[in-house]
DNA sequence: CGGTCGGTTGAAGCTAATCAATTAGAGTGG
DNA sequence: CCACTCTAATTGATTAGCTTCAACCGACCG
């Protein structure tokens, strides 16, 4: 544990409310570790054994049967995984992989039990943690059951927009195989997806996206609060 | 509040373990009401007022958008549903309505904030509630993710057949349109879908579904503990 | 008895996946 | 520096999966 990192991590949302003894406990206890691009932190079906925080970098959710392997979601700093496997002392459902070189915080399950156990501010914490994912994946649920995949990608596009500070300009913050992934198309699809929307002002440039008329993409995509608002 | 119903729902995972004292003042400000089939009990947007526990019948959780809708899940008895949005006093992302008479427990989302607020047992409760609600979201959106609609159609009936004793007879649980768009195929799709499954032993009689080769259905199917078994 | 609803079936069309080929760029090593 | 390889991305051709529209059947209901 680098001292210099301990207020970033004491000001997240799952940290901010516990006492200040119960977080040096847990700090003590958790490993800081530095991980190069591609590499697998947790594999599907085995045991959660630690609670991660990512602080740099970046992390895919993956999942997988049969052979086939999809992205669940992408964790940017300072996003906690595997949380509701760690409190349930369950297997992990999913896989994450490095696709960046990461700063990880890593919480001996353990630990979090224990502490979720005997102090009830840090349940209060990890309850409005976990209502706030469990939301997300709900949203993204519908997004996949309601829209067609062209409909996704102009919704993403938009959201990322927002996010960005809608100048007009989007940065894809993945490559395009990941984007394909996680709104579940194929690349090829997603490249003919991107040629579809040319009609509605996006232009493409390998990560930089141009859009030249939002109100005909918002007329196609049809955003929704329910589904695109991180709310 | 019918006396007859408290230990029922004091045996519920969420209220097990709290003290007496809160369980009888969540019961005292809770609404015990019965309502008839196809009742709009909650709809998409608006902000969370209870959370609602099934204590009899079938409720139905949709989602929304641009005109179109799909069952997001069926909740049976005891089930809770819409805790999320309670704890965060946020909007519903789902909606809900009844597909049964249906028994239904309604506490104020402001008692279930309160609570969560001072006890702390209550707070790990629903911590342990919301961790599986999130992980079976999970799980079905791998499902959907990884899956065609006639393996889906397959691992659900293998699903149903455990649920339900493996006797080589499973009784579908809701109609076919709902299973349909459970399942995110159009109702005309699902009934090719059992046609296809023809070849695999499984014959379907109204509600009624034999199954005569378990073992070349499985193949097809492709079960996975991370996706179909509720752990 | 006509009407409605759930379910099935057929035909046609659309969406998306697959397979194959090509290009462009990044990284490697002689 | 230039071949060489590797990978991401795109494009075309084809096929598979799924939806849509329409017709139809049988059960249930007023």
């Amino acid at each position: 544990m680098r001292e210099h990192d301990l207020p970033e991590i004491r000001a997240l949302e799952l940290f901010r409310t516990m006492s200040e003894e119960s977080f040096a406990e847990l700090m003590h206890a958790a490993y800081l570790q530095t991980f190069p691009t591609q590499v697998q932190l947790i594999s599907e079906g085995d045991l959660a054994d630690f609670l991660f925080i990512l602080l740099e970098g970046r992390v895919e959710l993956l999942g997988s049967t049969a052979g086939r392997e999809t992205t669940m979601a992408i964790i940017k700093p300072f996003g906690t995984f595997i949380l509701a496997a760690v409190l349930m002392d369950a297997i992990h459902l999913m896989s994450a992989r490095t696709t960046e070189k990461s700063r990880v915080l890593m919480i001996p399950a353990r630990n979090i039990r224990d502490l979720l156990a005997k102090d009830g501010d840090f349940a209060r914490a990890i309850v409005v943690e976990l209502s706030s994912c469990y939301r997300a994946v709900v949203r993204d649920q519908k997004n996949l059951k309601l829209r067609s995949s062209v409909e996704r990608l102009a919704n993403r596009i938009i959201s990322l927009h927002n996010a960005q500070g809608a100048t007009g300009t989007v940065i894809l913050p993945y490559d395009k195989k990941t984007l394909a992934s996680l709104l579940n198309m194929t690349p090829e699809n997603l490249s003919r997806a991107f040629g579809t929307l040319k009609a509605y002002g996006v232009q493409v440039d390998n990560e930089r996206i141009c859009l030249s008329d939002l109100t005909g993409l918002e007329t196609l995509a049809q955003p929704n609060r329910l589904i695109d608002e991180r709310v």
